[in-house]
Parts: C-alpha cells; structure tokens; sequence
RNA sequence: AGGGCCUUAGCUCAGUUGGUAGAGCGCCACCCUUACAAGGUGGAUGUCGUCGGUUCGACCCCGGCAGGCCCUACCA
C-alpha cells in the first residue's frame, strides 16, 4: 500500500467523483421499497459562478443527502439552474456593450439568440463548480427554469390565476430600474444611504401675497406636483388650507390640501405632492383624488409634461431648476442632508417610482393558506425564530407586480387582438381571436418575474403539470435549506403556489443557514473584493478541507465569519485522518478479514481494554451525531466526529495498540487488528458526510468494506446495536483513568523538563485490589506513553523526594508517584506542587463555604449536596498528599 | 421609527432542562519517538459587556444601560 504521507487532495477528488457519477450512486428511484427523502437545489443562476454562499448552503444539503442516503432512504437531491431574468440579462448586454452594440439595435429576437448563447457556453461551469464541491445530486435531472417542461408549467399556472382573477393587469405606481428599463419588485431594490440636499422651496399663492415654504430632496419633481399638504393639526398653515399656489416655473395652480400623513417637525411642515413619483404621494394623490403627472420616460429622462424640460436627465434638469429658482429668488436654503434612496439590486442605477401598466399578482388570497401551515406548524422553520418573521411578512404582503419589461424570461401568455382589443391569455399560442377571429394578434412583450418560475420549482421539477410517479414519490420534499436573504423571494412564494397547485405544502421543513461574512464580519461581495473564491480553495485545501471548516462553523442559524486559519486546521485534521489511515493499513497488514467483517466480534476474553474503550467512544459518537443531524446542529456533529477521530482514535487508541500490534502474534493482536479495521471503517463512515472524497478514498483501500462508502450504511447506534455491545462503558471508565495516570506522568516530566529521552522510574499506589488489578492488566499501555522504564504497582512505600499526583477517576483513585533523587533540581517540583496545592485550596474553600450554606443544603438537590461532599473528600485527601509530598523535599 | 440578533481566553466561536467555563487557531517550553512537524507532549490566559432583580446558587432566567450587527418601514 503505499499512501504518501501528505493527503493530496487533487490525486482523489476528481477521479472518485467520476466514479460515483458513473456508478449512478446519487441517482434516486421513481419507485422504490426505501423510504423517500427529497431536496431540491436552490437553482443558481445558470450563468453565474460558485460563490462561498453556495459552498456553505451546498455543503449543508450534501451532509443531509449523504447522510440519508446511506441512512437507506431512496434520496433525491434534485439540481437545476435559474435563468435569472434580470441577471443574466444584465451580462450579456454588458458584453454586447463591449462590442459597442445595444440590445435595441439587435432586435429581441437576436438578442434572445444571443443570450442562449451565452447560457450554452456558461451554463456548465457552475454545474461543474459544484461537482468539484461534491454535491450527490441526480444529474441525469437536471432541469432549466427555461426547459420545456418548467415554461408548460409556467403557463398553466398563469392562465389559471388569470381566469380565477387572481392575475390581472392594471396601472399601479411601481418601482422602475431607468437602465434596465424595467419594473422590479420592492424586494429588487436596495436601500443605501445617500448624502444629498434638502431644498427649501417657495410656493407663492396665487393672486396675493403670502408663500408657502417646502422642503424636498428631489426638486426636479416639482414639475409633476399635483398639490402642496399640511398637517391639518398645524396651526401655521390652517388659515391657508384650500387655497391654491402657483407652481414655481411652470405656473400651473396647486391645491393647499391637510392630510395626517404630513409631518409637522420635519422640513417646513409643508409637502409637495408628486403621486406619479412617490408612493407616499401616491397614497395622498388617491385620497383627495389628485392628478397623477408622470415627468418621466421609460429611460429615466424627462418627457413632454417637464415643459422645456424635456428630454433632459433628472441630474440635468434638477440643476437647471435650481438655478431657476435661484434666480427668481425661490430657492431660499439648502441643507445638507442624509437619506435612504432605493437602488436597482442589478445596475445600481436609483429606482424611480413610476407610474406603469404591469401585472399583478393577487397575493392576500394565497397568502392566507401560506400563513395557515407555517401556524399549523405543517412547515416549520428551523431554527424556529424565523417562523414570526415569516408570519409578519406574509401579513403585510403587497400584490406581487410579476411583469418585467426584459426580453430574457418566460413571455407572459397574454395576446392582443389588433381589431377588437380583446385580450387572449391561453397556455397555446392562439392562431385567431376568440372574439373576432383575426389573425392580427400580438403577444405581449413582457416577460414574468423570474421569481414566478422559481416559486413552482418543488413541483415543476418534477413533470408537473403531469401526473408523474417522481411527484408522487417525492413530493412534498423533506426539507429546503437556504439563506434567510430569500425567505420573500423565494420560500414564501414556493409555500403559496405550492399549496396553490398541489394542494400540499412544498417542503415540511425550512432550514434557515446563516450568510457567510468575511474575517471582519462584512459581507463578502466582489465589489468589495472581500470575496473567497470556493473553487481557489478547493485548489488550494481540497473540497473536503472547506466543507469541513463550514460545516465545523454552522452551529445555529446566525451567520458565519470565515477564517482561513481555521480551514488550514482542518487541512491539518484531513492530513490527520490521511496519517490514521496509513499506520492503520500498515498495521493491518497481515489481517483478514473474517466473515460479516463489519460485525464479526472476537472472543471477549481476548480484547483489551483499549479495545473495549474505543468501540464504547466510537458508539457515544455515533450517538451525538445522530442526535446532532437529527436537529440540523452541524457543527456539533462535525466536531464529534473530529474529536473522536484526533482525541480519542488517533492519540490515544493508536498509541495504545501500538505494543500490542508490535508484538508477536497473538489472540490480543488478532481480537485488536479487527477492532481497528473495524473502527476505522465505521470512521470513515461517519465522517463521509462531511468529507466525502478523502473518506472514499481511504474506504476504498479497507480490509472491511463493503461496496462503497457513499453508499454504505451510516453507522447508527441502533445498526451497530451488537457490534457496540463489544465496548464497556465500565471499561471505559476504568481506562479513562489509566490514561490520567499517564497523563499525570507526562505532567511530571514536562513541569521538571525531564527530557522525553530520560527513562524513569515510575511507582503507582493502588487505593484498592481492584485498581491494582486495573492498573496492571493496562500496565504495558502505561509504560510505553509515559516512557516509563520501571513501573511498580504496590501501595505505600517510600515518599521521599518524589513527586507525587492523586489520580481520581469515579470512586478509582491512585496516587502516582514518581521518584525524582538525581534526575532534576527539586526547587521545580516544589513549584509544581505548590501550584497544584494552591488551585485545590481555592476549589475546597468555595465548595466548603457553598456546603457550610445552609440554604444550600435545604434546598438544592440531594444528589448535588451529595456530589459536592464527595468531591470535597477527595480534595482533602489529594491536598494532604500533595503537601506530604512538597514537605519532603525541604 | 419598529422588530430581531449579538457581546464568553489575544483572535474566531461552542456552551439545550440554572450547580460558577470549553474548542480551534495563536502564544510559551520541550521533542525530527519509524502514521502524521499540516505532527507529539506539557503549560499559560477568562470579576462570561455593564448595572440591578429572581434563586441556596446565574454565562444560562427577567429588567435597565452601553457597544456592535441585521431586517423591515421610512421624513418629503
């Protein structure tokens, strides 16, 4: 067997991925006698790259599909990718605008072409990106949010609310991206704060004297004022309410109109109205009935209702309007002033509020259902603070405007007859009218949020609207893993179109992971150039080595700081558990393997302690892992399995055996070599989840396997139920304290720097026969870890310059005792001792005073009162020998 | 403005029924002991943000304050 003595990760990964894929490992059956478990993928962006954020939402799903599956669950971790209208968009006429070309100047069509262009020559990369990763999904599955299959869906769906009047189309005032000439959702727009002015501007009214002052950041806007409020409680302008002012510039007359909405403190007490570009306005506009003016064009530039405005930027005419203003004296102050401005999420442009025709969703309707099973407790959040998150957003929800005005997406189904205006929303492509049977039809041009198509993704993925056995298998899937970024985008809107079409909930659990944050908390965006690239990773650590860091980071829902210092650790524990398994071959050379090897035990009699102890450990492991997945605590479950592998395999069950693996050949070897292979197997097991590719590689070269470890089953405590039954918890005990009995050795050495090449002379004084008997039967394990030459076991004897340690472990107690005459200066193990005396004082003077309480006494619990005397007998007689033994040396 | 989260060792963080603290990295000392120096052994370091309350007992429960973060909604 020859393993290099470094773990390198790019000897393994690739080729076991290959081998998994093609022996159809992550494939899921339609049918099958297994129980079913399910995830679907978030679909990335077909043509974007793997971020850290997918590596961490990934990995947590891979965990839980590995798991299950060898878990013998019928496990379908279901992979596609979203066409993410806007996005991929966006790319593709950045591009275009490298080669100096609009899409306009290319025409729908072209540019359409183009894009799936774009989308065949990217769209493999992220899929590849997460192999690389390790994702176990069922590619053969593989779906695009723009497939056949996923648009049929698509349609049916939106002609199906549109006849149930739950979509329709109507002119609302909604939030316009001017570069993306696009509506967005509210969620698509992004809040930054912007250092701008606050202008201090004079309506005069009209036909006498006296003004009225406003305060507005955007004054460009005026020229789309339909009125000027006040606050109906404010004295200061009650005499001048319904009297009218006169529009700076363009004169046009304004009503004076009270509304509560106004505040009193801020500004000038006075607002001017704008319903075309403010919501708030908007609101006004609609109770007292005001004009809505739009200013603005499609391209975010002023149009003819601006006057002489028109055509200009709103930079452009908000400087020439004040200067204007200026210079008629109307402009009285301006102040420097802090406010949030809405974004595009995309281009980064300032969204405009706009005044447009779109379509609508009727949410209040479905939202009722979705907001019914997450209360049921039918979908339940974890971790569970989210769940009154969910439930306040669901409640304040808005009708979801789905139109966009892209080209790149699913074309809204609705067409216009050019002779009678009558609108067809069909899911075929109609030939002539219903009404009037032209053939003069026109589609309308818009294409649908691509959070439409995401939201049906649970079913769509799997042939609905057929009727197909992967629905019936699969659906509703076990559990969606994602950030808590998109619980509106996304979640929300699977719940409702998922109870909508399928008449059950999409998922029974929501699992909510924290956002990946850079060293310094921030968040990690290639702006910022703060951004971990998971693929340079991989390169540089290996998949398992990043997987492992997220998963020994993902403790509860909160978000997570990312440290290269702690992915080189687990570097380090990958080379860790490489080196475990190289001894561990080499110490199984001669092996082989009995029948059932996994299982087969060996004659009792003929195991050691050491033996009896790991298998105990490696079943509490499997114990606390299973209770850790079962509740999505990862990181608890990921450091188990490390410390089980580094703390209790390696350092000591290792070294324990190593004598005995040394030695001749013997039923103690023969009964150990088999425990060792089979822990190791059942290690790499356990570890598989969180590090598949190292983990199969070892596997792969065990004397006890099965078929492969991707598959094989997860060690579990009820499997392993009689296997287990070979280790001792009273065993277990008994050698936790013949490892403090080295330990203590090692403690003397290193306090007295007694070289580790100096041989000692050790003494162990037993405070009973049955600690001899232990003491003894572990006697070779001792004398090898602690390097001891010449251990006795006896009690009494002579104290005289010896260091000295009390050992207790339960009710086994043994002082260790180790004769120091020629080996060091004695003033070292003076301090030593003193030190030791010092820390027992402090612990028995607070554990006395706490029992010399007696409140404490009437009322804590027996067993505590209990615990604590025995303790403080211990204590007492460790003290005594410790300061026996510090009195000796002077 | 409303809601939520966080504050524990130098750093990053665990700490699930309240019995007074742990890990990784870093640090110090000693070791190339034939699985591993990406290693081994030993060691140091914390009035658990602050003030008060409940309790025999609080890192843990309750309240005030300070600092940091996030979300939602926004004042024109």
């Amino acid at each position: 067997m020859q393993l290099s003595d470094r773990y390198n990760p790019k000897d393994v990964e690739e080729k076991t991925y290959l081998w998994w894929e093609n022996n159809g490992y992550f494939n899921a059956e339609d049918v099958s006698t297994k129980p079913p478990f399910s995830i679907i993928l978030p679909p990335p962006n077909v043509t974007g790259s793997l971020h850290l954020g997918h590596a961490l939402d990934h990995t947590i799903q891979d965990v839980l599909v590995r798991w299950k599956r060898m878990s013998g669950f019928n496990t379908l971790w279901l992979p596609g990718t979203d066409h993410a209208g806007i996005a991929t968009q966006s790319v593709v006429e950045r591009e275009l605008k490298k080669e100096g070309k609009t899409r306009k100047e290319l025409g729908r069509e072209a540019f359409v072409d183009r894009v799936w262009e774009w989308k065949h020559q990217y769209g493999d990369r992220i899929v590849s990106q997460m192999k690389r990763l390790g994702d176990s999904c069922d590619w053969r599955r593989q779906v695009f949010t723009l497939d056949e299959g996923v648009s049929k869906a698509v349609r049916k769906v939106f002609v199906d609310l549109y006849e149930r009047q739950l979509i329709y189309k109507g002119t609302r005032l909604i939030n316009w991206s001017p570069d993306l000439e696009s509506a967005l959702s509210d969620l698509e727009v992004e809040y930054k704060e912007v250092k701008g002015s606050l202008y201090h501007i004079r309506y005069d009214l009209e036909g006498g004297s006296g003004s009225v002052v406003i305060a507005t950041t955007r004054p460009e806007t005026l020229l789309a004022d339909a009125a000027v409020a006040v606050n109906p409680e404010d004295e200061r302008y009650e005499s001048m309410v319904g009297k009218k002012l006169k529009l700076p510039i363009l004169g046009r007359s304004l009503p004076i109109i009270a509304d509560s909405y106004v505040e009193k403190e801020f500004g000038t007490g006075a607002l001017k109205v704008t319903p075309a570009h403010d919501f708030n306005d908007y609101e006004i506009g609609q109770r007292h009935g005001l004009e809505s003016i739009n200013i603005l064009n499609k391209n975010g530039t002023l149009n003819e209702n601006a006057g002489k405005f028109n055509k200009m930027k709103v930079q452009e005419a908000r400087n020439q309007i004040i200067k204007e203003l200026e210079e008629s004296g109307q402009l009285l102050k301006v102040e420097p002033h802090v406010h949030q401005v809405g974004h595009c999420s995309r281009t980064n442009c300032v969204v405009e509020p706009f005044l447009s025709e779109q379509w609508f969703v009727k949410t209040a309707p479905l939202a009722e259902g979705a907001k019914r099973v997450v209360e049921s407790g039918t979908i339940r959040f974890e971790p569970e603070s989210w769940t009154k998150t969910y439930l306040h957003w669901m409640s304040i929800i808005q009708d979801w405007c789905i139109s966009r005005q892209l080209w790149w997406g699913h074309r809204i189904p609705a067409w216009y007859c050019s002779d009678c205006n009558h609108v067809i929303v069909a899911e075929s492509d109609p030939i002539e009218c219903e009404k009037c049977q032209s053939e003069n039809l026109k589609q309308d041009e818009d294409v649908l949020d691509t959070w439409f198509s995401s939201g049906l993704w649970p079913f769509s993925t799997m042939g609905w609207p057929d009727d197909t056995e992967t629905q019936k298998t699969f659906y509703p899937t076990n559990v969606l893993v994602t950030g808590h970024d998109i619980i509106f985008f996304w979640v929300a809107r699977m719940i409702m179109q998922g109870l909508d079409c399928k008449k059950d909930v999409p998922f029974r659990t929501v699992y909510i992971h924290g956002l990946i944050r850079d060293a310094q908390g921030k968040k990690m965006s290639k702006s910022t150039g703060n951004a971990e690239d998971p693929l340079e990773l991989i390169d540089e650590v290996g998949a398992d080595a990043l997987r492992f860091t997220l998963m020994a980071q993902m403790a509860s829902g909160r978000d997570l700081k990312f440290s290269r210092q702690r992915l080189e650790g687990y570097r380090n524990f990958m080379n860790k558990v490489w080196n475990a398994a190289r001894f561990s071959l080499g110490a199984l050379k001669n092996f082989e393997a009995p029948a059932d090897a996994e299982n087969a035990t060996p004659n009792k009699a003929s195991l050691s302690d050491a033996d009896q102890w790991i298998v105990h450990k490696l079943g509490e492991c499997e114990k606390t892992v299973d209770d850790a997945l079962n509740q999505y605590r990862f990181s608890d479950a990921a450091n188990a399995v490390y410390t089980f592998i580094w703390h209790e395999f390696c350092d000591w069950y290792l070294e324990f055996i190593k004598p005995v693996i040394y030695g001749e050949d013997s039923d103690e070897k023969q009964a150990t070599q088999l425990i060792l292979a089979q822990v190791l197997n059942r290690s790499m097991r356990l570890l598989h989840p969180f590090a598949p590719f190292i983990t199969e590689e070892i596997y792969q070269k065990l004397p006890i396997k099965k078929e492969a470890c991707v598959v094989d089953e997860y060690p579990h405590v009820k499997r392993d139920k009689d296997w287990l039954a070979l280790g001792s918890g009273s065993v277990a005990e008994e050698l936790d304290m013949v490892r403090e009995v080295i330990t203590a050795i090692r403690n003397i050495r290193g306090e007295n720097r007694i070289k580790p090449g100096v041989q000692i002379k050790a003494r162990l004084s037993p405070a009973d026969d049955r600690v001899q008997k232990i003491l003894g039967g572990n006697r070779s394990f001792i004398t090898t870890l602690s390097k001891v030459s010449d251990l006795t076991i006896e009690q009494g004897g002579d104290l005289a310059k010896c260091a000295v340690t009390p050992v207790r472990a339960g009710n086994l107690a043994v002082d260790v005792i180790v004769p120091l005459e020629g080996l060091v200066d004695f003033e070292e193990e003076k301090k030593r001792l003193t030190k030791s005396i010092e820390k027992i004082e402090k612990e028995m003077s607070r554990l006395e005073k706490r029992l010399s309480n007696e409140n404490f006494l009437k009322n804590a619990p027996d067993d505590i009162v209990e615990q604590g005397k025995i303790q403080l007998s211990e204590m007492k007689d460790q003290l005594k020998s410790m300061q026996e033994a510090r009195a000796r040396f002077s």
